[in-house]
DNA sequence: GTATATGCAAAACTTTTGCATCCTT
DNA sequence: AAGGATGCAAAAGTTTTGCATATAC
């Protein structure tokens, strides 16, 4: 499916921040961006778009289920594209970097942890902030940009 | 050990405003709380105090390790007081309420994902969203204030 | 008495909203 | 042509900071 009708089937016009967004989400190496770190992507590529603009597509991209939004630690939120396959994450707190894993074990458990005080698990966060053991470990400070 | 000499162990000093939010958090049947809410509680039982005293003051007892900081869904992060066991968080989508579990086997291969990975787990945050599917659910929607 | 803590006000930062204009269909 | 979408500016909400005063030790 491309990207226009990708928009036209969650019943959004196509329009070029819309097209834009979902673009960068697709082919920037960094997979979890936040609203500002969009907003500026988009003006460094030359693209006249509001900041408004941007947390309304991410918001209506996260209600059709395009992007998944996170907070991670700290105070603003981070939106991923909603890939194929459910995972959560793991946080270097080297460097800051997100590494993505999926362990069948732990979803079974969380969905045996809620049945068991009558719940049925709708949806779920994992966050695992960790310390890289490589030696040498070559990864930036967690301020620094990637 | 005595709320003052808990402050003092972490060294800071024995103050109205600590030891009303230490009280507040050890006393409260809602044991998660905003930095507003304590602030708004505080000023109704007669205390003077700013929020921005209860901004310094909760920061300092996370960075003591006397609470948690937990960023559930929405802009605002509430706090909680660290008890004696860690434990995961189990939110129900019908009244905003919070269950508090733990479970061994989630715990187990939470690090062994990580090493897998050559990490080593520092910290970690879960949350389940669920539904409650016992028959007539009294509880109040998630909105409602508690 | 000295260093720390506090309250208030102002600032910084993130996110949302009002509105006139522009674009998609 | 009509309704939705956009950009800008202003507003709203959360958290932090500057500073003079007050408090703990």
């Amino acid at each position: 499916m491309s990207r226009s009708e990708e928009l036209k089937t969650i019943g959004l016009k196509v329009t070029t921040p819309r097209l834009r967004i979902l673009n960068l989400f697709e082919t920037s190496p960094r997979r979890h961006l936040s609203a500002e770190e969009v907003y500026r992507q988009l003006t460094a590529d030359g693209v006249d778009i509001g900041l408004a603009t941007v947390y309304r597509v991410l918001t209506q991209f996260e209600q059709a289920g395009l992007l998944e939004r996170h907070h991670f630690e700290g105070d603003r939120a981070v939106f991923e594209l909603r890939r194929a396959g459910h995972h959560d994450h793991l946080v270097c707190l080297q460097c800051g970097r997100v590494e993505e894993f999926y362990d069948e074990a732990i979803e079974r458990r969380q969905d045996q942890v809620a049945a068991d005080r009558g719940f049925a698990v709708v949806d779920h966060q994992l966050y695992l902030y960790a310390e890289c053991r490589t030696p040498n470990c070559p990864h930036r400070h967690r301020d620094a940009p990637a």
